[in-house]
This record gives structure tokens, sequence and C-alpha cells, in this order.
RNA sequence: GACCCGUUAGCUCAGCUGGCAGAGCACCUGCCUUUUAAGCAGGGGGCCGCAGGUUCGAAUCCUGCACGGGUCACCA
């Protein structure tokens, strides 16, 4: 790259003169024993008279922020993983040739620092630097320090440069970590295992939804990137291995909004021995067991709504929420034709071939789903959408399934497993009839996976919790892109961006 | 896929009904030993997303394309 602007050549010109004075402007390791934030935190209180009176010496590094030249002296804002802490410079203490680094140092620049705690006349908590080095040049101007970065399409494709300049956007990343090991933790005192199954399968299965499809050279075969890890989680459950959870991602070959990103992380657990009551409990327990420990109250603010995660969550059953919500009138709901008649008159497009459970659901998607703000479990789902779920023993045509919506966004989907091998062929050849009718998103037959189950699973119950949805509700995000690191996007420039990071070739 | 909005300096943004490309931050030079969106004086920096068209003249109007955002559709 020959045509660099002027601010990129000075910055070169910088690090051309460092070399030139024997300084490695990308350096090793530097000692350091404490941190910005940390330190913001401990001394928070402590006056400059004691500062004085016992010094406390540190050593830190991070990315110079902020740079006030005053001549003899200088002011930086220096920020670590933790937060930022300004540091002090003085040619009489440093001496003439240190000083003049300086000179050298740009915002943006990493630096390794010694020195004790003080406090400005303006009462900041600073460090007196006693002795500093270039730990690595910065080419590139930071973006501004007062509006940060704000541009969306740089903020994914740069996601460093929305790490570095943005508080909020560090947090949201800090926060999904936080969220994840909380779910562990829940999940391991509770006797789960955590496993991870094939990302890589030759059935895609679990799910409705069309798969990416990749090659294996050696073994001479297309496999899929798995949409789900259910049927592999459920042999587990035949392996013996009663309580299992896995999370990790899932490829899904849809579209991008702000809900779904090509693959997203999923938290798939089961347990042997319950239905899916006992997971509506467990969840009404999880979850804001989850928002105590990561915002210290049940309540939340998403996108300016209130929401109030305090259990117990209504329940509501499709046809119920339908009436209520919906204001479907019951008598119209039992009935294909009358159900298509409904969504017609509420404008909403149907396809022919749909069947009662399918219309059901779209009804579902259009007059209830976006209204259901507080935490609502919706339960007993057709069985038509359903080919992995109990049959409910009083309505054969319902199953034992429940979603969480809330913010009027699917959170959580869980049932009772279905354990008979016989009734799972038969259903697995039912989807087999809807992919020949043109429905790709119908299941797969998965041999493999009812030769399992004639060995026996035992009763069980799973759920699947889709983790950037619940941590954009935790961090009151609008975009599921708002917290994946980096986001599916368009290619775009000569090789300006992340690689692809689904390689779909 | 349809519609709407956006794309101007490294960043954040102005730029009216067409008339020499602007500001703040950042950068460079000088001054400044407790500043903090430091200050003062001076200076440099542009493929106005890309390609066409209209016009004496286009950042500005028109068309197409690219990328991004949003709504809808598709999709659990």
């Amino acid at each position: 790259m020959e045509e660099i602007n002027q601010l990129i050549r000075e910055r070169r010109r910088k690090l051309e003169e460092l070399r030139r004075i024997g300084i490695d402007p990308y350096g090793s390791r530097w000692e350091v024993n404490a941190l910005a934030g940390e330190l913001q935190q401990r001394y928070r209180e402590t006056p400059a008279t004691v500062l004085e009176t016992e010094p406390v010496s540190v050593s830190l590094a991070g990315r110079v922020m902020t740079l006030r030249d005053h001549g003899k002296a200088t002011f930086a804002h220096l920020q670590d993983r933790s937060g930022q802490i300004q540091i002090y410079l003085r040619k009489d203490i440093l001496g003439e040739e240190t000083y003049q680094l300086l000179k050298l140092t740009d915002i943006g620049d990493l630096l390794g620092i010694t020195g004790h705690l003080f406090r400005t006349r303006t009462g900041e908590l600073s460090v007196w630097v006693q002795g500093f080095r270039i730990l690595t040049k910065s080419l590139w101007p930071l973006p501004e320090k007062w509006h940060g970065l704000v541009d969306v399409e740089t903020r994914y494709r740069q996601r460093y440069l929305d790490l570095v300049a943005n508080p909020e956007a560090a947090m949201i990343f800090t926060r999904r970590s936080q969220i994840i090991r909380e779910i562990r933790d829940f999940f391991d005192q509770r006797g789960f295992l955590e496993v991870e199954t094939p990302m890589m399968q030759g059935v895609a299965g679990g799910a409705a939804a069309r798969p990416f499809m990749t090659y294996h050279n050696a073994l001479g075969i297309d496999l899929y990137l798995r949409i789900a890890p259910e049927l592999y989680l459920k042999r587990l459950l035949v392996g013996g291995l009663d309580r299992v959870y896995e999370i990790n991602r899932n490829f899904r070959n849809e579209g991008i909004d702000t809900r779904h990103n090509p693959e997203f992380t999923m938290l798939e657990f089961y347990q042997a021995y319950a239905d899916y009551r006992d997971l509506m409990a467990l969840t009404e327990e999880m979850v804001p067991h989850l928002c105590r420990t990561i915002l210290g109250t049940e309540q939340l603010t998403y996108q300016g709504e209130r929401i109030n995660l305090s259990p117990p969550w209504p329940r509501l059953a499709v046809a119920e929420a339908l009436r209520k919500v919906g204001g479907v009138q019951e008598e119209d709901l039992g009935d294909i034709e009358r159900v298509r008649a409904v969504a017609g008159h509420r404008g909403i497009q149907v396809k022919a071939e749909w069947g009662w459970g399918k219309l059901l659901d779209e009804l579902m998607a259009h007059l209830v789903e976006p209204h259901l703000i507080q935490p609502t479990f919706l339960v007993d789902f057709p069985l038509e959408l359903s080919p992995l779920a109990k049959q409910k023993p009083d309505d054969p045509r319902l199953a034992e399934r429940f979603e969480l919506f809330v913010a009027g966004m699917e959170l959580v989907n869980a049932y009772t497993e279905l354990n008979d091998p016989q009734e799972q062929r038969r259903r697995f050849q039912e989807q087999l009839q809807e992919r020949e009718r043109g429905d790709e998103e119908a299941h797969r037959m998965d041999e493999d996976f009812v030769r399992a189950l004639e060995y026996g699973m035992p009763p069980a119950a799973g759920e699947g919790i889709g983790i950037d949805r619940l941590v954009m509700l935790f961090t009151d995000s609008p975009s599921i892109r708002d917290v994946i690191l980096f986001p599916q996007l368009r290619p775009k420039g000569e090789g300006i961006g992340p690689p692809g990071s689904s390689d779909v070739v």
C-alpha cells in the first residue's frame, strides 16, 4: 500500500526514528503489576497526602488514549483491559533523552510505564512516571476521543477499533462472557456434564433449517455444518450421560437481520427423567438468577421497555394465546380452512401447501409473539411442527413443547423428547414427504439416530436457549450484531476487514 | 427479494433551490512543569463510495452499481 496519507507517513517517520536511535518499536514483555481500573477502584478514596507519605509503586502497560503536551511536562491517559488512568511525565524526572521519546509517541501507541500514584491539583488519581518504554508503535490514528467510533459498518468490520474506542462495546463482550460463565456454573451445580458434539455432520438434523455444506477431502464426502446439536446430545442420553449440555455455534443458511446471524451460539441441554414442565421451572429459575448475578436485580430495560423477570411467568397455550392476545375466535382455530381464512382477513400471506400447524405458527408470529414483552411461556405447539417432541397424551394434535418469549423475542425452545423409535421413524418419514413437496427445511431421516433410540433413550426433556439473544436482552442491544464480535457481513474492499468467519465455499 | 435512509479529510459531522471543498478532533512547527474535549500562534491534509448521464459548470440533479442501516417478505 503505497498511497498513504500524511498521518500514516508521519507515524512511519517516527517509527523509523525510533529504530534509528536503537529502540524496537515492537518491543517485548513488560512487567505489569497493576491495572488502571483496579487502581481507580482501590485508591478512589485515598487522599493525596496519604499517597505522598505511603507511596504506591506501580508498573503498568496500555494504550495511549490522550496526550497533552505542556512543554516540560506531559499528561496522557493510558488504557488497559480494566479501564484508564492518567499518567504524568516530567522532563526533570525522566531526563532530557527519555523525555524526547514523547515526541515520537502518538495516541494509539502502547506504552509500559513505572512510577507511583499521586493526585493532581484537580484531584485526579494519576501515575507520576519514573520511566517508560514504547512497547508498540501504532501507525493508524485512533477514532476521535470525544465521539468514539460511530460508523456501524466500521464497528463491525474493525471490531478492534470499536473495542478500543467505545467502552460500551467492550462492556457488552465482557458481560457476554460473564453470562456464559454463569450459565456453565448453573448447570455444573445441577449435575450436568458439558460436552462437545460434532459441528460437521453427515445429516444436518435437530431443527428445521437449511444447512451450509462443506466437503472433506480425505473421506471424499459432503458434510454439513450443524443446524443443531440435538440428535447427538440425545445419543448421549442413550449412553447414560443423563444430564448434558453444550454451548456452541449452530449454522443456518438463512437471511440476516437484527435477530439472525448465520452462525449463532446456542445452549442446549437435556435432562433424563424430566418433562417440559420441569424445564419451565428450571428456566424460570435460571433466567432471573442470571439477571440477578449480572445486573443485580430481576428487572431490566430493553429498548425502552421495562421488563420484569421475576417468576412465575404466565403460561399460555398456543390456542389460548391466539384467542387472548391475537383476538382470534376459538371456533376458527380447529379447522384448517377457517385458520386459513383468519390469516387472509388479517393480511397474513400463507402458502397453499401449509398444514394446520404451520398456519397456526404463522398466526402466532404475526398476532401474538411481537406482543409478548414480559416473559411468557407459550405451550402446547402443533405436533406437526415438532417432529422430535413427545405427543401430548390428551390431545394428539399437540406436542409437549414450550417456547419462552421476552421482548417479543423467541429466547427458548424446549420439549419433552420423543423416545419411541418407531414413532420417531414415522415422524421422519412424514418430514421426508414434506421435503419432497418442496420444504427445504423439513427434517432429514437419520437412521443412526433412530437406531440409538432403539437401544432405549430414557424419558427426557431438552431445551435450547439462544445465547446471542439472551445477551441482547441483558445488554439492551437492538441488534444481534452488537453482541457478536465479528458478525457476518458482505466482503468489501481489497482484503480490508475480517476474513469470512464462516468459510462457505 | 421489495421499499426507505445513508456513504464528504484518519474520526465525528456541516455543505440550502447546481457556481473555487468546510468545521471540530486528530496531525505538523513553535511556545508552555498539575492539564484533562488543556491553551496560544502558524501550517498541512480530499477518488465528496464507484460508473455513466444532464449542464457552460455537479459533492449537490438523474440512472445504474457497491457497501451499510432500517422496515417488510423469506427464515423458527
